[in-house]
DNA sequence: TTAATACCGAAAACGATTTTCAACAAAGGA
DNA sequence: TCCTTTGTTGAAAATCGTTTTCGGTATTAA
């Protein structure tokens, strides 16, 4: 109860969250609470832009601006709610941390962007083994597999040649 | 020799290298092959980003464009010559890419930015693995460990509390 | 009730990257 | 050789995602 980490189901109980927050000085909002509110939704356990933070909001009457999302981001990634990914290039990603989550990696497409996830216990030995061996702490761990889909090859596979940068942009998708 | 695929050694046969542009249209030019050359020397088989590329040829005398090193980082990248890696927030940093040199991941230490590199056949089994099962085709795989390093946790435990992003950016370095 | 402090949105600033554009250079014919 | 086509370049402008500034508002604590 009196922990200074946030349990594994804060996110059920609104005064803990509010709590976590008014321990670090901060207060909770209710822009923080619907963004909150959009990450914990059971159908949206996925990745979040800024971006698309900002249209999931609008699509449900919510008008919030960029800097108070950005903001609100940055703070619950500070207070390990949430956590940072790098899969589409040029954006941050977002999404509930491990606590509240199972670890898991992803496996992305680089012509239409499209991802799975899945987990791997060998992953978490090898960071494991190369923090312990070289003094680090682990803080976390990113495992990005880039392929292209079999949608994606059976479309490539009729004609369409060109290089093409392994990492989609927003216009390819 | 009249392979598709860029032999191991193409950086040491220039004529190698022209060619493979000249097949796909390009022209090799003496910009392209001074930014090529930054990367094949090899007491700098590291991550470059445009910001370094352009600030390694000023140092040598070149005065390069950053449009012309975009330009060329990106058809390098589509060529199969360099791969992407999204170490560092907010840029993006090349190196030479895996036929070129051992595949390899990277152990970020996310207060000071320094960096290890580390390989690990597990992690090549599992980007296999899990590319096979869904019928992906495998393009690449970035394993990045993100913690502490032995002198950040010496630096950090004595004093400075705060809430930190675990992204660095330049300017904490 | 007031003072302090956190918060908000709009707009400006920012940094990395991309694009536009006009001039230039290499290649490939007539 | 001259000419045309096409790829390339640098400078400057544009873009994109993100961060900061700023004036005003809400919450908290004294």
């Amino acid at each position: 109860m009196t922990s200074q980490q946030p349990e594994a189901n804060a996110f059920q109980y609104p005064e803990a969250l509010k709590s976590l927050l008014n321990q670090e000085g901060f207060r909770m909002t209710s822009q923080r609470q619907k963004i909150l509110d959009l990450f914990d939704s059971d159908n949206l356990n996925r990745h979040l832009s800024a971006e698309e933070v900002h249209q999931a909001l609008a699509e449900q009457g919510e008008r919030i601006s960029f800097s108070t999302i950005y903001r609100a981001l940055h703070m619950l990634v500070g207070l390990g709610l949430l956590q940072e990914v790098e899969l589409a290039e040029g954006r941050k990603l977002y999404e509930l941390s491990t606590p509240f989550t199972q670890p898991h990696h992803h496996l992305l497409c680089v012509h239409c962007g499209t991802y799975n996830e899945f987990t791997d216990d060998q992953i978490t030995q090898v960071s494991t083994r190369e923090t312990l061996q070289r003094g680090f702490s682990l803080v976390d761990c990113q495992f990005t597999v880039l392929g292209v889909c079999p949608e994606c090859q059976a479309r490539l596979s009729s004609g369409d040649r060109e290089i093409s940068n392994p990492f989609p942009s927003r216009r390819d998708a």
